[in-house]
DNA sequence: GCAAAATTTTACATAGTTTTTACAAGGTTA
DNA sequence: TAACCTTGTAAAAACTATGTAAAATTTTGC
């Protein structure tokens, strides 16, 4: 999903235009204040961000990005009317991949979106599931308090990773037990309350963090 | 190690003088069979390549390079008089990562290699895994142990291999068999245990970085 | 084609996980 | 307050994945 924030609509549609029938996913908006809000929502795997914008500036917003843990890795390809050197370096000194001067050629913007993504494909990074000094990863398949390691068996990570998939949801039992175990929970069975304990007990300080919803179920809220 | 290739000598010379005051390595080359010649015995870290060359033709040079094994991931930015749309989309298209248009500032280019360079993390050569004492050499097919040689069959080293490429990485059962077997894991068979029993006893000390997680798979751990 | 090496399968032991059982503790409702 | 229900706790029982060894099979080198 490629992003163009530009508040020309008619540039903005002629560069959703080439790029989806570039065979590209491409979506518009219109101000800073847009963009910033969808942001919240999802990643997309490229934005192209003109430097002009009503609401918020597009080099405050490259610079806001890069210095966001959420948004450093999304590659940025800045697009402007002003081609002085010096906008140029600024934009690609705080972070961007590439820098156009308008008036350009579609063509070549479809070129260039190319060229930065193939570059960056591999921007996958290890996923990892966190709140406050809780942190799992999923590939390494490890669970870490404060950066101090935490054993747990499969069940209990199975258990923990649901629960920080969504936090502060209430999960009953029967869903955490079709959730993790894979089948229907019949019901009278200490099971999951079981399971609940030894990993309340193995996070220490945090085992707190997993609260009982009396005759709901359980719940992992943020904050301890 | 950044190279310009380039037969003006003075923008050679002051593109060299840029990227050098920037605390960059630059050696200049004035024809492409000079710098081709060079390619052979070292690999540079990034080139600037001018299209309009004695000799080879920039573009010609770019498109041999992305053809070849070893020099495609060598990042090129091609830098030239010709500025028309199609000569940009050529370059881009074959593989260049920017493309700039003569007259250009330095501080341009230099913003713009760097640019590039981020994206284009280590060139890391894939052929020498090391985690403490433990090294496989990829192209000798061999592995070592403080020094130590020692001699693993095909599968077993193919195992190494993958578990040395990412650490802390759980791979499931499936996920090795398909890998090193590239066939897929119909289910109960103990062949890759088999196979992580021996390479374990080989590894000796080192064994135990290949830690078991249970009801998972096998992970290489990075400390012992 | 034979011997050696490598790989895979089989079978069993074992260690660790998961589940059950039973009861205690703490709320809730009348 | 007592009866009732839900949840916490502990230990034992049941279960299962993995370690291990040896045999069976395939591949490789000569």
């Amino acid at each position: 999903m490629i992003w163009c924030v530009e508040d020309d609509s008619s540039i903005r549609d002629i560069e959703i235009y080439a790029l989806c029938s570039t065979g590209f996913d491409a979506k518009g908006f219109d101000s800073g204040d847009a963009f910033w809000a969808a942001l919240q929502q999802e990643i997309p795997s490229l934005v192209i961000l003109d430097v002009m914008l009503p609401g918020q500036d597009g080099v405050e917003l490259l610079r806001t990005m890069k210095a966001s843990e959420k948004f450093r890795d999304i590659p940025v390809i800045m697009a402007t009317a002003k081609g002085s050197e010096y906008d140029k370096i600024q934009s690609l000194d705080l972070g961007a991949d590439d820098y156009l001067v308008k008036p350009f050629g579609m063509m070549e913007m479809v070129s260039r979106v190319k060229a930065v993504l193939r570059r960056c494909p591999p921007a996958r990074k290890p996923e990892q599931l966190k709140i406050s000094g809780l942190e799992l990863n999923v590939d390494a398949h490890t669970v870490t308090a404060d950066g101090q390691h935490i054993t747990l068996t499969y069940k209990e990570f199975s258990l923990l990773q649901l629960f920080l998939s969504h936090p502060n949801r209430v999960y009953t039992r029967d869903q955490l037990y079709e959730t993790v175990w894979g089948m229907d929970y019949v019901g009278e069975t200490r099971t999951v309350d079981m399971h609940i304990r030894t990993l309340r007990q193995k996070l220490g300080t945090y085992g707190s963090l997993i609260e009982t919803v009396r005759n709901v179920g359980y719940r992992l809220g943020e904050t301890p």
